[in-house]
DNA sequence: TTATTAAGTGTGTATTTGACACTTATTGTT
DNA sequence: AACAATAAGTGTCAAATACACACTTAATAA
């Protein structure tokens, strides 16, 4: 009778991270070729960028490092949002091949901890790929079969995005400095898959003083240019409860 | 040049575990004896239930695992919230003792995912503790210095509780099957720490459909007998939006 | 009988929401 | 130079919701 010593899982962190371009949400993902031994062909397989945890790093440090490894950015919106423990989350027969070739101990569980990015993939260069690994940005509704359980993963983070951006301005940590108030509609469009109302929309922004109107406007448009607006970071950070249920004191509303 | 062999971190559960009775909400603690060996008194050190994941377990399996040796209960309301990992977590000085009456390796690293449950204390039949070891319920606002961590575990649970107890309906979980209206409008008093009206919490609670009145009243009482309300989970959890910012049409209040 | 306690109840005003359509400024085309 | 095409920008009204507010009722205790 054998019995499987009890061996600490490993802890990674996973990054689910989210931009905004031509007015499609997109996910970062790497895209790994596998040698396999039968066809001598590639297998592609892709996951969601993420490394183990360093002994001498918290969380947020690995999943900033994993970021930024990948992008070359600092100081971007990323914030836990959930962990994956299952035992056997890795236990797919197809992902045996990346494990192997990354893990000394391809058996060995891993627990990760996932979370949820941010950014400006305007300002992304992406690092370059190796020969046997590159980052791609994949539309969020292309998403391909990914390793593990990251499509499960993709998907929670994709659920809490939704969630947050109704409550807390982080919807601009996607959008460049300057935007314009159409670009803004659209990414609330594109997140919660719902038209908006354009007066409507542009009230509740204004009104709820996140936002700042620059007296630059677009140019070289073909129709009339929109205005740019910036973010107010400060002062939306300063006024944390909802901006979107917004009173005239600026308080949230519950009860009362 | 010594070099720390990398080790994988332990990984561990914990649960804040929230009660409400006589109007205060509380806190379920783990109080341990600690032998102290200069003294040859017993330190008390008070911390978090929890326990490292077993290799078959999963994470939600793990804290359920944990509620239930310490409360008896099963089927309770239990929520992951964060995961803690910060790499010197468990290293005051303090803590030793404790980690080596229960860790093989009390240097390893400890990575724990923090879970938030809400239980009815009514049904709670606290296990029995042994010599060393109890379970106590402690006011929220008499929460002593835990061990590692743990107070900031409990602070970023009470946030989290605060947050989400505004946007679903879970506060029930933290009450009798039936209950008054007024036992309701003081839990809800009691998370957020404000006064609430009474007329018109009454009337978003009943438009919101997820409690029904009962005919049962209050009996013994020396005033005015309150009727009892039960929860509609079955309801609340096919409506998921807020139940509090609700509109006419059961819909959550966002854009349009 | 009276005092005490908490339950229970309705209305008016202020604010917010949500629906809705035309004008404006620019570039590209003819 | 006129016109077409495009997206920006703008205001109002009705309906729903939020918020403030005080007295009556039903029970027990004294």
């Amino acid at each position: 009778m054998s019995v499987t010593p009890s061996l600490n899982p490993h802890v990674s962190t996973d990054c689910v991270i989210f931009g905004f371009s031509q007015e499609t949400l997109r996910l970062l993902l790497i895209r790994r070729n596998i040698p396999n031994r039968l066809t001598e062909l590639n297998d592609i397989l892709y996951a969601l960028p993420g490394d183990l945890v360093k002994d001498d790093e918290n969380l947020d440090k690995s999943a900033n490092r994993v970021l930024a490894e990948l992008t070359g950015l600092k100081g971007i919106y990323l914030t836990q949002f959930q962990t994956f423990g299952d035992p056997l989350r890795i236990a797919k027969t197809k992902d045996r091949a990346w494990l192997e070739s990354v893990r000394q101990n391809p058996d060995a569980r891993v627990i990760t901890v996932a979370y949820m990015a941010l950014i400006d993939s305007q300002k992304v260069n992406l690092q370059p790929g190796s020969f046997s690994e590159e980052a791609v940005w994949v539309p969020i509704h292309e998403v391909p079969e990914l390793a593990f359980d990251h499509n499960e993963i993709y998907e929670q983070a994709l659920a809490a995005l939704k969630e947050r951006v109704q409550m807390q301005p982080i919807g601009f940590e996607l959008l460049p400095e300057k935007f314009t108030m159409g670009e803004l509609q659209s990414l609330y469009e594109t997140i919660l898959e719902r038209d908006l109302d354009k007066r409507n929309f542009r009230r509740k922004m204004i009104n709820s003083g996140v936002i700042s109107p620059l007296t630059e406007k677009q140019i070289g448009v073909s129709n009339k240019p929109a205005r740019y607006y910036v973010y107010n970071r400060e002062f939306a950070q300063s006024n944390p409860s909802s901006i979107f249920n917004l009173r005239m004191d600026g308080s949230f509303t519950l009860f009362n």
